[in-house]
DNA sequence: ACAATCATACCGACCGGTCGGTATGATAGA
DNA sequence: TCTATCATACCGACCGGTCGGTATGATTGT
């Protein structure tokens, strides 16, 4: 959509300012002005790239589980057992920390204004719907190999996205409390084990 | 502290506007004025009850917290057994619907604020650390009776804490998606198997 | 020239908190 | 019991300041 190089250089710069900026300081008390600033841009640029405040808030929202997806599909491509792409995703649960934290209280912003907002909700719950689909696709081909008896794949899927973003809440507020990776890894290792899989390659 | 009948009323009268106007609009985006509207007061009464905007969020937090606690302690004395008792608390999830949903929406908000207030983040963070030793005793005693093989019963009830909460995220933002009591009273389910619990009396 | 891109100045609405003043009820002296 | 006194409880107008968004003009690239 941008006709120069300029635009898409702004374009971006705002992005990255937003993220920072809503971060730091939450969607509602970060100001547009701030925003601009720490992108080192007018505010007319801001309005010439976002109609609204919202929208640039809905574009970061788009941008951050996209590549949230990408990672996970990632992961999953590099672990043919299932049980091990799961702990693998698990491990990464670590980086919530120092650095880490304000970028995930974002997150927790988003999931905030879904819970009010029809238009963040309805731009948060596709993605998340297919990230459900994915996970119990997944494990929809495990029961297929003798794991699971007698377990909905959905119902496992959402349990598992709950103990994940459950340890992410968790390591946010408390991060030096305990090692959140460990505690994810273990979850999920406590899982599958419950599930009657066998134990995977690597303990 | 209060020493009038009346201001006993209007202070209770305030708190339950508060959870009303909070949990609809979100803590930035209800307005003083609002809250006394709903209470039927005056902006005067609410700054003789109240310093701040702050410090009701705050009372209203605390009384939440111990609220919570309340209900899990009881919860506890009614299941001699332990793994009875948690999944006697996971069908309690199910509450998280209709009118639940914009209550529970409060709670995201005590979080993320939690993540950034430091006064928000002390008052929200002891509590959360008792309900932490609590479940970690418990899970302790069952070691002590077999249960939870090489497993720390810190880490093991920050499992379950991460659980719950990642199912009641879930269940706010998609209340008609599943039936989130199922799906939390199957994760613990799934839990309490992987440590090695004997099923329970109840299937 | 002319459209896209950005800067500056500004508007109107709103909000948290303050403040002078009033109503209400408790207490005590007669 | 009646009334003077006073602390508590409450009212509502108001202020300083902020913020999202707009209007308009300058600048840049083609």
């Amino acid at each position: 959509m941008p006709k120069q190089a300029r635009s898409e250089a702004t374009y971006h710069a705002l992005l990255d300012a937003a993220e920072q900026v809503f971060a730091a300081q939450g969607y509602a008390a970060a100001s547009v002005a701030a925003i601009c600033r720490a992108a080192g841009v007018s505010k007319g640029a801001f309005y010439h790239h976002f109609p609204s405040k919202q929208a640039i808030f809905l574009a970061l929202l788009q941008r951050w589980l996209q590549r949230l997806e990408g990672q996970l599909r990632h992961q999953r491509r590099a672990h043919p057992d299932i049980a091990a792409a799961l702990l693998a995703m698990s491990t990464q649960v670590q980086q919530v920390r120092r650095e880490g934290r304000r970028h995930w209280a974002l997150w927790l912003d988003f999931w905030r204004y879904a819970a009010r907002d029809p238009a963040v909700w309805a731009a948060t719950v596709s993605p998340y719907r297919r990230f459900e689909q994915m996970f119990a696709e997944w494990l929809a081909e495990a029961q297929r190999q003798g794991a699971l008896p007698d377990e909905d794949p959905h119902t496992a899927g959402r349990v598992l996205l709950a103990l994940a973003m459950g340890v992410l809440v968790q390591g946010m507020l408390l991060p030096d409390d305990a090692d959140w990776g460990q505690v994810a890894y273990r979850g999920v290792l406590t899982l599958l084990r419950g599930w009657g899989f066998t134990p995977p390659t690597t303990a």
